[in-house]
DNA sequence: AATAGTTTTGCAAATGTTTTCATAAAATTA
DNA sequence: TAATTTTATGAAAACATTTGCAAAACTATT
């Protein structure tokens, strides 16, 4: 005979306990100061002794804010984006949002359907990771009419507001770098360019720096591998023990350069004496790795951070004039790389 | 004179779009069979010239579920959650929900705080890391009578469901292998302890085995590090430039553990010659560095994925018994470590 | 004590769905 | 062809809130 007081704790149940109208209950969450601190009192105590929690649900009904931002990524799995979703989901926390996080396996098909998904629970904002996406996604945002960032790519001719770096810049950085230091053979170690602009570009951008220098990179001298250190470890291994092999491996990311560099170990190859390797990216620890990996340093957190303040900003103030902003690629030349 | 069909499209503009009424509309959505497929196709293209989508916070106010389930980890910035959530929300995601995902710092205060949050919005299913949570988060979990998982960790007593390891057996199993290569004087740099029982328990079996073996484990040879290569390496630096040092070092998990690796190749030291290195976790890429890692494995994926099935399983029976699922950690012995 | 002004509160309508119930139309059976 | 069953649809209530408006309760001013 317990006044079971379970999931069934609305606003009008805190109402009568607290012997006041529901409109009153509302009002002691979203305007306080329009109550008497009295009745506010009384108010608490209810909803403390009853348990109550407020129906974001019901809010959203009200054209009020979700309080929740969609994050689309690849995947989570990745060192490559987890600085960046932290610093992301960081500053957003901390002005109030949720993070409404999906990933899709670099399949555009699976992106659209993601986004719809969180353009059902009617999200304020959406973040998506790069500028590459299906037309239909493309479509479906701009009818929405919903703030959207994309995060990671910069492109001045961007469709959609973006904060990021230019990766063809970094691709250029990476390649230069090792024409700098004397290099004329150099391999490319890369994802898979499908579905991904940001190793798309990177590796265009070397290309580019590459042909300039009157330096081509034939296929031969190209390699594909998925992300992951013992993936590109077992890749680099065939590539290392190959009769003939570039002094250069320029790797699309640190993680495959790190796969790169055990697997030079494991051959007892010397880097940066027999061979060198350049990362993109500098990821958290690129730096302590032994030798030090020598990358382009593409800012995670400071992306992370102002894609958060930009979107934040969207939001509030529904400006959905597309927003563009640049961060620079910096080149981290440290012990990897070497005169050859 | 376009007809502009803003954010403004709900169902009852389909519905007039189509000339049904609102509730054939959501039958459409809601139980397809019910209704005629000559209508059903004149609703579909209403649907879609309009870009209608349906608001699941509306839904969400009938009893019917949110279809999100809130995951909170301490932080997403580390590699030892990224499979474990990757794992978790494929499954989930491959069933419709979306996550709702937050992190807290491992601040068990801010973790009280974003559960709530979560609450407000009405998910179907929690699931938390590791089991050790204040007491008002377990009395708001239980008051609500919301389906809760504990992911990564395993207790017989614990007092919500829970699927992982003991994470004290895996503390065990590294200090025995070390025990068990002849090495007495060990030293342990673990994470600290606070807000965190994974590295807590760890830590308790170790000493624990040592203890039974004879060897106590002085405050001179523990060390603490943040989650980090970086710190860690730093740290490590410090011990084995010490005059004495221990032969063998148990690091609290594999990212610390890498960060050991590290210092000593940069000291020149040989491992497992000069020192050996002993993991806990297992992951991604710990069998690929250089000398490969030995370690203590904790499969991280299957965790994931039967936790993603059981808060499904809770969630569709609202069963709201404890179940409890035991996976065993295993002992890794590969290069890093070897007798004395 | 009357008036004006301010603060506090409640009523009722509105939000976008789903669902129950009732009814109309069509199909089946006798 | 009437009676019965089945199928398809709509009207209205319900869900948990917020908010504009108006009434009520105080305060302050004369």
């Amino acid at each position: 005979m317990v006044k079971k007081h379970q999931s069934k704790v609305d606003i009008t149940t805190v109402a009568r306990a607290a012997k006041v109208s529901a409109s009153t209950v509302s009002r002691t969450f979203n305007h306080p100061d329009l109550v008497n601190p009295a009745t506010r009192k009384k108010i608490d105590r209810a909803v403390r002794r009853l348990g109550y929690i407020r129906n974001r649900a019901a809010q959203a009904m009200h054209g009020k804010r979700s309080g929740t931002v969609g994050l689309v990524v690849p995947t989570i799995d990745h060192a490559i984006f987890a600085e960046l979703v932290q610093s992301f989901s960081e500053k957003l926390e901390s002005v109030g949002f949720t993070i409404l996080m999906t990933s899709h396996g670099y399949d555009l098909e699976r992106e659209y359907a993601v986004v719809r998904k969180l353009l059902e629970h009617r999200v304020d904002g959406i973040a998506l990771i790069g500028l590459e996406h299906s037309e239909e996604t493309f479509l479906l945002l701009k009818q929405q009419k919903l703030p959207v960032v994309a995060v990671w790519n910069y492109n001045e001719r961007s469709r959609i507001s973006c904060v990021g770096t230019q990766n063809l810049l970094a691709g250029r950085m990476g390649a230069q770098h090792l024409l700098d230091l004397g290099h004329r053979d150099i391999g490319a170690v890369f994802p898979d360019t499908q579905g991904n602009d940001r190793s798309f570009d990177r590796l265009r951008g070397a290309k580019e720096v590459l042909a300039t220098a009157g330096i081509s990179l034939p296929p031969s001298r190209q390699w594909m591998t998925p992300y992951s250190v013992s993936q590109a470890k077992a890749v680099c291994l065939e590539i290392l023990s190959q009769k003939s092999r570039p002094s250069a491996l320029l790797c699309g990311n640190d993680v495959i350069a790190q796969g790169c560099l055990y697997a030079a170990m494991q051959m007892g190859m010397r880097v940066p004496i027999d061979i060198s390797v350049m990362g993109i990216g500098d990821f958290k620890g690129s730096k302590d790795m032994e030798p030090a990996l020598s990358t382009v340093r593409l800012p995670a957190r400071t992306i992370g951070g102002q894609a958060a303040e930009l979107i934040v900003r969207l939001i509030a103030g529904d400006g959905l004039d597309i927003t563009r902003e640049e961060l620079q690629p910096e080149l981290m030349a440290r012990v990897t790389t070497a005169r050859i």
